[in-house]
DNA sequence: TAAAAATGAATGATGATTCATTCAGACCCG
DNA sequence: CGGGTCTGAATGAATCATCATTCATTTTTA
């Protein structure tokens, strides 16, 4: 009762914070399918149960974690976006977030690249939440440059964000699957060259 | 013994065949982790264990199905670009293949896009086989591209694959996940006046 | 009728989740 | 102080359901 207030509310968030760690770092290594909720409390220093005093379900585990993970994303993102005025700058800015936070984090990468798309189900959940909100900051961005003239204006906004979303997609599974060590963030100026310019000689 | 011998070859390809297709369906309906081989089975008409009959196990249906699959829409795809020689028409060919192919086929386009990319493992191996070779096939197609003065030369041949790819993938991706109905195969000419010209006003 | 194909009940392993028990620290009282 | 008590966190062995796979038996085919 007399307890001063705040400690234990940090020790609680700490421990589910390392579980959450913890389960990303075994999801990326077997699958979330494959990985046993034993490993991830091995993984995390505790006992099998003491997951369950955390989390409902291992299906909760991972939901928390795309939700989190999205929420800071897009969070940041509309941060650093407010601060730019210039359209084809907004994005440059959206690609290189994307691929440097990817690119920083090699689990989270491989779990947002391949468990999030691991089953239907998640992909429409997860879909009507963040990935939504990302894909249509892409598309706004796109007509405002439409409406100031600086890109054409036969092309839908809609699918103009599909395909730049779809190019730094490819660019982080690729960079995950390869045996070589490369940087991630300097591809968003390869994608944007072809997504600005085409590939066609003028 | 005395066997009329092409006949129980056809037979068994058959079954084998339908096994396949059933599985398909059942893949693409809960997810490969959450279907059950019984679901399997039921799907094809047959008892549980006839599914051993015609398949190691469970991991070997998706596996034969996706080298299948995928030897057969490279094998297509090779023989559609004999017949064409300018570069900037063979990566058209391709983009409508991709697009027809997977969305001619719902179940189909549901496991290459979901299942697929379900785990590392399945990704690798995957990898390994057809996947690099359908980028590469775009990667010397844009090198003939560049060879000939078409394409821009300040641009590596296997980014610019990997863009395009990446484009189209997130075409069928979002095909799957919409709720509105409508064909795939058009958007082909969107991506490509993206790919090929960029989104830059002149 | 013999061989091949198919059946589906039984097996055995696996692994998520539960819960009776232990433990650690905070608080109280003499 | 120092020991007793209480509370809630943590433990991990046991439970229980779920399937992949097998194989003795039956059915079909030729």
């Amino acid at each position: 009762m007399a307890r001063s207030n705040s400690e234990p509310r940090t020790f609680v968030a700490d421990k589910r914070e390392a579980i959450l760690r913890a389960a990303i770092k075994v999801f990326a290594g077997k699958g979330y399918f494959n990985s046993k909720v034993a490993d991830i409390a091995k993984a995390a220093g505790i006992a099998d149960g003491t997951v369950y005093l955390y989390f409902k379900s291992k299906d909760e585990i991972l939901h928390s974690f795309f939700d989190r993970a999205m929420a800071d994303f897009i969070a940041e993102g509309r941060r650093q976006l407010a601060e730019i005025s210039n359209p084809v700058e907004k994005l440059r800015r959206i690609a290189q977030l994307h691929l440097e936070h990817l690119g920083a984090d090699r689990d989270l990468a491989i779990v947002f690249q391949v468990e999030l798309r691991g089953s239907t189900k998640f992909m429409q959940e997860f879909s009507a939440a963040g990935f939504a909100e990302y894909l249509s900051i892409i598309q706004e961005t796109i007509e405002e440059g439409q409406e100031q003239g600086l890109f054409r204006r036969d092309l839908k906004p809609v699918v103009g964000a599909k395909i730049l979303y779809g190019a730094l997609d490819e660019m982080v599974t690729n960079w995950i699957l390869s045996k070589k060590s490369y940087a991630l963030g300097p591809m968003a100026d390869e994608v944007l060259k072809v997504f600005f310019g085409g590939v066609l000689e003028q």
